[in-house]
RNA sequence: GGGAGGGUAGCGAAGAGGCUAAACGCGGCAGACUGUAAAUCUGUUCCUGAGGGUUCGGCAGUUCGAAUCUGCCCCCUCCCA
């Protein structure tokens, strides 16, 4: 599809970081970049007007989720996502494949696709590639995902071998379902942390030409060298010129560590969800603001942030906020959160124009002290 | 004045002779969260030198053993006058 390609303007001379556009139809994006997630097509408590203002290039929505809820035909009824929930930046929806996995208890795997048992009432449910192509047609994102089997981990090997060769037999289907010239469809490399058929996949989905690549199957679990481990046997057999997207990651330092080895877009809801619960990511390291020591703490949350929160909040508001359950608190920290990230991979796209990459990778993550594995 | 029901950990509330430092909920404290079944989940919450020590309104009993049984006392709630 013709609006929708990655410019590659810079490339870091010490390691694999790019600094690029993204074009796509619902206007340009800088990578890397961070997109929150709003799986419900809301990022949860925050507006499209406070996401843009945050530096959000990209949202997420899920297939799955909106399938159900309120149903692919009422969202094309609505004109779509960018109409439905008023957002007119690029939108990637997710294909249902990682509902596959966080869902295992309700469905079963089959080559034809995957039944599911609705999570909210029981109903019985089929995804396949073409039905998952149908409804992110009827939804409209900009970017949209195969229909892919997410494995646990650790998988056997049989086991692995299998799911990706399936995966791939899917990709093909998703690829020949997808009529849409408006969208961008991303193929997804599996196969778990076996080198051969992490390599194997890449390639074999490269042939298929795809506008662009996830990783999927990281962040569910694994060491995090063996992330990074997966994303170089992954990254390394996709074309240069494509963009990479590594799916469901959304940690400091795994971001960082994506970036190091070249991938452009990252997703997670841990901004959101982190702050909901009251953790919060600053430069310093990673806070629980219920704390007690916070009860008294009339300082700014992150005196380097320069999000709404922090420039007009401190920490003992936030924390009475959080500890009476009020709604107005997980906005803040959500604005935070998501601005924090957002601002991590801000500067990272100026150091890699200045191919001083690594250093800012090593310098905030010391800054941040890389408690528990952040 | 007559009658009835109660007082259990910070709060609410189970327990009706040993298995009870005492269920459960709230509150408190702490932790987790990675393509969102997550405004969710987990741990902990009498004191402690970790060996124990003090508890179930108060005091005195019964018993090998009492939050649980008996007596008296002090409070609270409701009903009738």
């Amino acid at each position: 599809m013709k609006d929708f390609y990655l410019e590659i303007l810079h490339v870091d001379k010490n390691c694999g970081a790019r600094y690029g556009i993204l074009h796509t139809p619902h206007g340009n994006v800088e990578v890397p970049m961070f997109m929150p997630v709003g799986t419900l097509a809301t990022v949860k408590t925050l507006s499209p007007e406070e996401l843009k203002e945050m530096g959000a290039g990209v949202i997420l929505a899920n297939t799955y989720h909106c399938s159900i809820r309120p149903g692919a035909d009422i969202v094309a009824k609505a004109g779509g996502l960018h109409k439905f929930m008023n957002y007119d930046g690029p939108i990637l929806t997710d294909s249902g494949g990682f509902q596959v996995f966080s869902l295992a208890e309700n469905r079963k795997i089959t080559e034809e696709g995957v039944s599911f048992k609705n999570h909210l009432n029981g109903d019985k449910l089929f995804f396949s590639p073409e039905v998952a192509i149908d409804i992110q047609e009827k939804l409209g994102a900009d970017i949209i995902m195969s229909f892919d089997e997410c494995m646990p981990y650790p998988v056997d090997y049989n086991y692995a071998k299998k799911s990706t060769e399936r995966t791939l037999r899917w990709a093909k289907r998703c690829k020949e379902a997808h009529k849409r010239e408006d969208q961008a469809l991303f193929g997804i490399v599996q196969g778990s942390d076996y080198a051969d058929l992490r390599k194997m996949c890449a390639e074999e989905l490269t042939k298929m030409d795809f506008p662009g690549y996830s990783i999927g199957g990281t962040s569910i679990g694994e060491p995090k060298e063996k992330c990074f481990e997966m994303i170089e046997q992954s990254v390394k057999y996709l074309p240069f010129e494509k963009p990479r997207y590594l799916m469901g990651v959304g940690s400091l330092d795994y971001i960082l560590g994506g970036i190091y080895r070249g991938i452009d877009m990252f997703d997670c809801v841990l901004p959101t969800r982190l702050a909901r619960h009251g953790a919060l990511m600053t430069s310093s390291g990673r806070i629980n603001i219920k704390n007690e020591k916070y009860k008294e703490d009339f300082t700014t949350l992150d005196p380097k942030c320069d999000c709404y929160c922090c420039k007009n909040y401190t920490k003992a508001y936030l924390r009475h906020l959080h500890v009476c359950d009020e709604t107005f608190g997980k906005r803040l920290m959500s604005i935070h959160n998501v601005r924090f990230l957002i601002k991590i991979v801000e500067g990272a796209r100026e150091a890699i124009k200045e191919d001083r990459f690594e250093e800012y990778m090593k310098a905030t993550l010391a800054a941040f002290g890389d408690k528990r594995g952040f």
